[in-house]
DNA sequence: CGACCACTTGATCAGCATCAAGCTCGGTGG
DNA sequence: CCACCGAGCTTGATGCTGATCAAGTGGTCG
């Protein structure tokens, strides 16, 4: 098959992490060379993660963190009630598996949503290089500050925002971290489905298909099953804010 | 003036993490009596906080982090649109500003809801601490861990539930969280205006409003202003899981 | 005492959920 | 090869939940 991910994934058979297209983005982002040597021995395994495979369980009993090398996930909690929730759509970089050092086992569940790859660290390995590199102590801290305030962010989408409003800053956000990946910043291919969109959204699916049409029927952008392309920029920036 | 808080910071006297009754829900919790001590010298301020004063704003420079020794905060983020959400209302034990490791400033704005103490360590003392103590690595690793969780956790109450869901789910978490400090299982006195649970939960004060007297119709509670007494914990219960 | 804040309650309205029908496309099997 | 099927999506009609606007209460403070 072909592999097409969001992270050139063609380049997985270089298997080290000196030769990864995707360090940049990972938490061995700031090591040196000797040191990413030993990061990269800590690594236990590479995988690939097919489409709709399970890579984490709520409840799991919890041992390493998992850096996506290319492709993308979505993330899920589910409650005591069973009520159930998309946390987001993690791409190449996001390391997953952070929220399970609590208790122990993971809280959430991670399910690919293509092909994917990633790369498995355990915690004992993890806690090891973060004695001894004072850089890595730094980077993890930073790392999971950053997830904490992605996730306080996120909660913006939902406090009294219009569908309009949701929709539009998640494209942005798509947007915006594609470009980071060096990809066009007025081009998203989905990787999700409407259903999803909504489940993190907090709206069904028929409201995010509407949403989407009003977008093309106003020429914010047009769009070919997955594919959006951008039109206007700066409208899609003035909805995010104001609504349309 | 007499210094009620939801943590006894009557016993504010006693100024030293060795005599702290919070020390069970701070960071200080796994350590040893000698590793204690060292904490306790990291510790760089210890203050009160007045009912409505601002601890952190948003882009201040990131240096400390607080532990809420007695009484209660809100914590807010600011996006670029302007908009605002209420993150929650962290009380004592909780660790505020660890959003704030990633970009060296504070990512969001914390305002006491009462009269406060927070105790402040800077973060160079905090590396220092994890260097030195695997434990205290290992405790930092599961509070940001912890974190993470509660932020997901948090995003469940926005995907598609009513105010009714909604707000039980608050009352209980508040019921819960007062419960592992000791308080009844059965009433609560909140600290915060219905404008602000609104802004926490998504929905108007009004909404809160009416939703707090349904409550009181259908007898699962009485309320006194800012008093809240359960009569009905399993409907409650009921009621967040599936709805009145 | 008046001013203001937090809250309650009522009336109305709009946005989104829900229910329902139909479309497109890729896959499968006769 | 075509017929059938199902998943994902679009679009329409309708109704409900919660926002909005508005009026009024009680409590607190200067």
């Amino acid at each position: 098959m072909t592999f097409e991910t969001y992270s050139e994934s063609k380049k997985y058979e270089s298997e080290n992490c000196m030769k990864c297209r995707t360090a940049k983005f990972c938490i061995s982002k700031n090591l040196n060379a000797n040191e990413l040597q030993d990061f990269n021995a800590s690594v236990h395994q590479r995988r690939i993660v097919r489409k709709g495979e399970k890579l984490l369980s709520s409840g799991m009993s919890f041992s390493s963190i998992h850096i996506i090398r290319s492709g993308s996930f979505k993330t899920l909690v589910n409650t005591i009630s069973g009520q159930g929730h998309l946390i987001g759509f993690p791409m190449s970089g996001y390391c997953m598996g952070l929220d399970g050092f609590g208790k122990a086992k993971y809280e959430s569940e991670a399910i690919a949503i293509e092909d994917s790859v990633v790369c498995s660290i355990s915690v004992r390995e993890i806690e090891r290089l973060i004695r001894i590199f004072p850089i890595f102590l730094k980077t993890m801290m930073i790392v999971m500050s950053e997830e904490i305030t992605r996730e306080n962010k996120n909660m913006i989408y939902f406090s009294q925002m219009s569908a309009e409003q949701k929709l539009a800053i998640f494209i942005q956000d798509m947007i915006y971290q594609l470009m980071q990946r060096g990809y066009s910043g007025s081009e998203v291919n989905l990787r999700m489905t409407r259903l999803e969109i909504g489940q993190h959204l907090g709206l069904t699916m028929e409201t995010i298909s509407r949403t989407f049409s009003k977008f093309v029927k106003i020429q914010v952008l047009v769009i070919d099953k997955k594919n959006i392309k951008l039109l206007d920029t700066n409208q899609l920036k003035r909805i995010s804010e104001v609504g349309v």
